[in-house]
DNA sequence: CTCCAGAGGGAATGCGCTTTCCGGTCTCAC
DNA sequence: GTGAGACCGGAAAGCGCATTCCCTCTGGAG
């Protein structure tokens, strides 16, 4: 049994094709009473379900946001993405979905086929890599914005997409701040190469507070960005400590530039024996939900993930005019990974 | 500047409108390679993106996969959804994604949003509810797969859909043997209220498995399928370990049926100066990446979650008669917080 | 030299729906 | 009583593409 059409359901009404559309898909101009009944019953009677990709066809809007994200599977991701489904469908959007594997060609092919499928607006999110490696997206995006599509970074500016910008400097700047008044200040940077840019953000604000603040970035330990990065830190943090340790320096404190990489770290410290806070001090960013239950606790910048994934939909679907970009608070919080030994 | 058409390409090129959407859009039917080459050239110079709503509507067929979980930032439900996301894209899909909130009626509206966009396949991921609650989802699909569609559940059964089935059962009782042969023989159950078939169907095989083997579920206790279930289950918990403490009684163990209450009971026993393993065992089931840092490690059941997604979505675009459904494997993997003090 | 098969290109139809545009009816004011 | 609107239902023209069918041209067999 084939699904029937509006067609059909209008043959079965007794009444035009265009009174049945108008009755069943929300236009301005409804009928009278009688034949709105007529229609809902054949409507009802028949099991119709509108075909939206006919109705994306003749209105030229299909309804549809495409989200790119760099892994769903990631935490900070899969936050963003809950808040986005959750906006998008308040303003009865569907969500169009990639996970790129944090790979710049396949967010470029992501944004290609959002384009394809003629979403409404495309929202991208994640860190910026480096200039060469962003321009086929960026490029893919003027495309999609140049036909009429809207689209809407999450993370660094991309093109004209309009920006969510997480507060990657003021948060570092803040941690950088409270630290010192915890009254540290012998630091060690564990970022990501240099292509992340929210990792150079973070990392540079960070730098330049703690110096600002009479503190000292002792050394720079770079991994990747990931959990894995932290934990092949874990080696040169523990030389690191030991070394201070043994000059009779205060323990360092490290400031991962993510959570994700504080979290692989201290797994490692704690196979080589190090304890935190007592002989190193961890900081990360993010605060993303794996942290709440973490022993011990992590010190980090909390951001709101949700309401960025919120923010980025609001951007993506508002009225021609509105708010071209967005900025989200965050929140030092210092917890028992930094704390430092009662004297 | 309108996107240019089909039809504007063939213009440029100077062939008519069959001869451009044979070139660009994989038909078997392949014009001259001159012809080819004059429409490649005028389709990258006039920047032409082809519209797949329009190639839907033609061809009857979206290329689209709907994809429900019940809450895209559990890292249960982001497992399963990375690894659908990866199968999909190397299927050449795109995926639709809604995430429910764990309300079985957002879950019916969002199967009838994806039927209206003509998906191809539709996937529900996660644990079925009632059969009253279940009915209304049930009969969406029925009506998605008379009109052609596919679809699959990794849970339990639900209507004629394809299943991919989380060994619950198998786990649980694996679990509840290699417990016992740990030692352990009195068990609390920690459970979510009967209308989670997951936690029942882990629950039940986890009791029979242990009065089985000679061990004795002492108390079961039943709280939200949640961390924060977990949580709150802990002064509960903490109750019955110091009972067992006063009478001589060996450290009961808790078998949380989801890792994610194992880790809320941990956590509200740490407030609570409860020891885990040494006052209570905890064993939880899944093996959610979060586990990976938990400190203690958890006992848990390990269930391979990007797999299933991977094969919910093969059996989603499989051809007509393949694998009607699938099974997979897991391990028991006993780790700290259920380890027994050395005599 | 004729006939036929085959290939290659184009015209035209239709996928299912929205949305003008049109003509008819009804109501109300003058 | 008459004309002007207001209102209402339907016919028809697309939306952008795939695909069928038809026509023409070419080459080879007989």
């Amino acid at each position: 049994m084939a699904r029937p059409r509006l067609q059909d359901v209008a043959n079965h009404a007794g009444v035009s094709l265009a009174t049945a559309s108008r009755v069943l898909n929300g236009s301005s101009r409804q009928p009278g009473p009688e034949l709105v009944e007529r229609v809902r019953a054949a409507a009802a009677d028949l099991g119709y379900v509108v075909n939206a990709q006919a109705q994306a066809l003749a209105r030229s809007r299909t309804g549809l946001l495409g989200l790119v994200v760099q892994d769903i599977s990631d935490p900070y991701f899969s936050s963003i993405a809950a808040g986005a489904q959750a906006a998008a469908r308040e303003h009865g959007r569907m969500v169009l979905l990639a996970s790129t594997e944090r790979d710049p060609d396949a967010e470029r092919d992501a944004v290609a086929a959002f384009a394809a499928h003629r979403v409404d607006a495309i929202v991208v999110v994640g860190t910026r890599w480096s200039p060469e490696e962003d321009a086929p997206v960026a490029a893919e995006l003027e495309t999609f914005e140049a036909g009429g599509g809207r689209s809407v970074v999450v993370g660094q500016p991309l093109g004209s997409a309009r920006v969510v910008r997480p507060p990657n400097a003021e948060g570092a700047a803040d941690l950088a701040a409270a630290l010192r008044d915890q009254g540290h200040h012998r630091f060690v940077l564990l970022s990501a190469p240099d292509r992340v840019v929210t990792a150079q953000e973070r990392a540079g604000a960070f730098t330049a507070a703690v110096t600002a603040g009479g503190g000292e970035v002792i050394e720079v330990v770079e991994q990747q960005f990931s959990r894995d990065g932290g934990y092949a830190a874990g080696d040169r943090v523990a030389e690191i400590a030991r070394e201070s340790a043994d000059a009779g320096l205060d323990a360092p404190c490290v400031f991962a530039v993510t959570d994700v990489m504080a979290i692989g770290l201290i797994a490692r410290l704690r196979e080589l024996a190090v304890t935190v806070p007592d002989d190193v001090r961890v900081a990360g960013f993010d605060d993303i939900p794996t942290l709440r239950d973490h022993v011990p606790s992590v010190t980090t910048v909390t951001i709101p993930l949700e309401e960025m994934g919120r923010l980025a939909v609001a951007a993506a679907v508002a009225e021609q005019g509105a708010e071209p970009g967005a900025a989200v608070g965050h929140e030092v919080v210092l917890r028992r990974s930094t704390a430092r030994p009662p004297r």
